[in-house]
DNA sequence: GCCAACGTTGGC
DNA sequence: GCCAACGTTGGC
C-alpha cells in the first residue's frame, strides 16, 4: 500500500465533483508531466490511498481522501483536439499519457490548509511544501500520512 | 548534449 | 496579476 497526494484545481475538478459521483469512480485525467506520469503509471497501485489537494484557489489545502480504483490506462483526452489536454504527440497506437480512476473515501469536515501543513513539524519533508515543487502527483510516507490524518480529527 | 527562450504552475 | 521555480523545446 502506497500513499499519495494528488493536486487538482477545484474549478476544474473538485472533491465536491467527485462526491456527486455517489461512490462511482471518476477518471483522473490531464496529467501532463513525465515525473507525475511515471509515479502514476509505475509506482501507484490499484487500492492505494491519496489525499485530494485543492490548488490555485482561495484556501489551498487537503480536502479529503480518495482511493485509486483502477490500473493505468491511456488518457484519451490527449487524443481529442477539442480538449485542453490535447497532445498531438500522443496517439491511441502509442499513448504518451495515462490516467487512473479514483473514488471518494472521505471528505474532511474542515480543509487542512497549506498554512496548517506548513506549521506541522512532522511534515517538513512533505514534497508539496518544498519550494518550487509543482508536481501534481507526489508520494507521501506512512508517517506523513498518519500525521495529516491526525490533523483531520 | 548544451543552453537560451519560452511556457506553466501555484502561492501570494 | 506578479513572479520564482521549474519543465520543455529546439537550434546549434
Amino acid at each position: 500500500m502506497n500513499y499519495w497526494l494528488m493536486k487538482s484545481e477545484p474549478e476544474t475538478f473538485s472533491i465536491q465533483d467527485l462526491q456527486q459521483c455517489n461512490g462511482q469512480t471518476h477518471c483522473w485525467d490531464g496529467v501532463r508531466n513525465y515525473q507525475a506520469r511515471n509515479f502514476m503509471r509505475d509506482a501507484m497501485q490499484h487500492g492505494d490511498l491519496a489525499f485530494f489537494y485543492h490548488s490555485s484557489c482561495k484556501i489551498p489545502g487537503i480536502v479529503g481522501i480518495i482511493a485509486i480504483a483502477s490500473d493505468a490506462y491511456p488518457d484519451h483526452t490527449a487524443f481529442d483536439p477539442e480538449s485542453k489536454y490535447y497532445d498531438l504527440k500522443s496517439t491511441p497506437e502509442k499513448p504518451r499519457w495515462i490516467m487512473r480512476d479514483v473514488k471518494l473515501v472521505e471528505v474532511f469536515k474542515r480543509i487542512i490548509t497549506l498554512d496548517a501543513l506548513r506549521q506541522n513539524e512532522k511534515l517538513q519533508d512533505l514534497r508539496i511544501l518544498k519550494p518550487g515543487n509543482r508536481l501534481s502527483i507526489t508520494p507521501v510516507t506512512k508517517e506523513q500520512w498518519q500525521a495529516i490524518c491526525a490533523m483531520s480529527q
